[in-house]
DNA sequence: TGTACATCAGTGAACGCGCGTTCACTGATGTAC
DNA sequence: TGTACATCAGTGAACGCGCGTTCACTGATGTAC
């Protein structure tokens, strides 16, 4: 099954997301093309049609999967808000083609049911590293605040991270850096 | 001189700047080309290369103009590093497309003078409202620290709200909502 | 005030390229009997 | 065990399109004298 050659590729469907993620990571998401995924995968031009429809389609299946990976990454995090923090840049840097495109949401269909279903499986865990906050690290009667604050900063951080904006004094290690970052918003007041 | 007719365009550099920025705010800077910024200012589709060699070329010119425009906003928030993130976020809803270029340095020229002079301004205009913070709001001995958590914060509150990503929840206001979560940074502690 | 000349902004025809899309097709695989 | 048939993944030729780039050109503007 995995594997087989032929003509029939026996595994296109991931052949053509792993593909995309290569484009996008070498070049960014305007550089895609199926012409050239399909060339990639050593295929016909008009093979990924079959699986994705259009551009946007195959897009928003990596957007799908870009979610799920973010959401397991943050629970696996321990339901601690800092290390999901943490989890967050890191899924960034590890998987910067899926986040990347993520967050542009012009580039694929953002109202796609498995999109929203994986979105919210990441929202979850946001939230629920937010509820485990201990109080005097919490803004009391504000969790959706606090919620909004964290998204905002490892968002921030990780976007800067990956556009290369920050200066050399920060570092190579994101997680390092993150991590400080974090503690600075949720300092014991 | 402005607004002149026939042979000569009067000022044919400025009418392609606000073209890309129409543009790349109804499609994205994916969606640019000359040709058409070329169509739409009224001009035969060889003009633009007069004035800006390419689309990097032209880009740079964006992100040039974007950082000064926003070292400028910044600075004009009084000195006070609460008021410069505010300002920081505005700029980013007001000026989209400048600030969706400015963070993509795969799109133009990052290394060009002008864009690294600009930028320097902003980053001058960040520094000067950390030093500002009053003690018991600030990091002792970590003003750098907290120039990135700063930067962090606002600049993933504005990435999140351009993307449309955040829960309606958090209103229609990006200066109220990002004060809101400034606040939460700096809370006295 | 007039003329000659240099400079420069914008023109328009031509080129080659890669793209998405369509469509009749063919090869491989699975299933019913 | 064998045959017939349905299904589906991938093919390959063809199309029209918009793009960037080149290049000899022309119209407008400014300056020297």
């Amino acid at each position: 099954m995995t594997g087989a050659r032929g003509y029939h590729h026996g595994d296109l469907r991931r052949a053509l997301l792993a593909a995309a993620v290569q484009v996008i990571e070498e070049s960014g998401p305007g550089a895609l093309s199926l012409r050239d995924l399909a060339r990639r995968a050593g295929v016909s031009h008009a093979a990924p049609a079959h699986h994705f429809g259009d551009k946007p389609g195959l897009l928003t299946a990596l957007a799908a999967e870009g979610f799920d990976l973010l959401a397991e990454t943050m629970s696996d995090a321990g339901g601690e808000l800092h290390e999901a923090g943490v989890a967050y840049v890191d899924f960034a840097v590890r998987h910067r083609a899926h986040f990347e495109v993520m967050f542009r949401p012009d580039l694929y269909r953002a109202d796609a049911p498995e999109v929203q279903a994986a979105r919210e499986r990441a929202g979850a865990a946001l939230r629920s590293g937010v509820a485990a906050l201990p109080p005097e690290r919490a803004s009391a009667g504000d969790p959706q605040g606090d919620a909004l604050a964290a998204w905002s900063i490892v968002h921030g951080f990780a976007t800067l991270w990956l556009a290369g904006a920050l200066p050399e004094r920060v570092g190579d290690d994101p997680r390092e850096a993150a991590r400080a970052v974090i503690r600075r918003l949720f300092a014991a007041r």
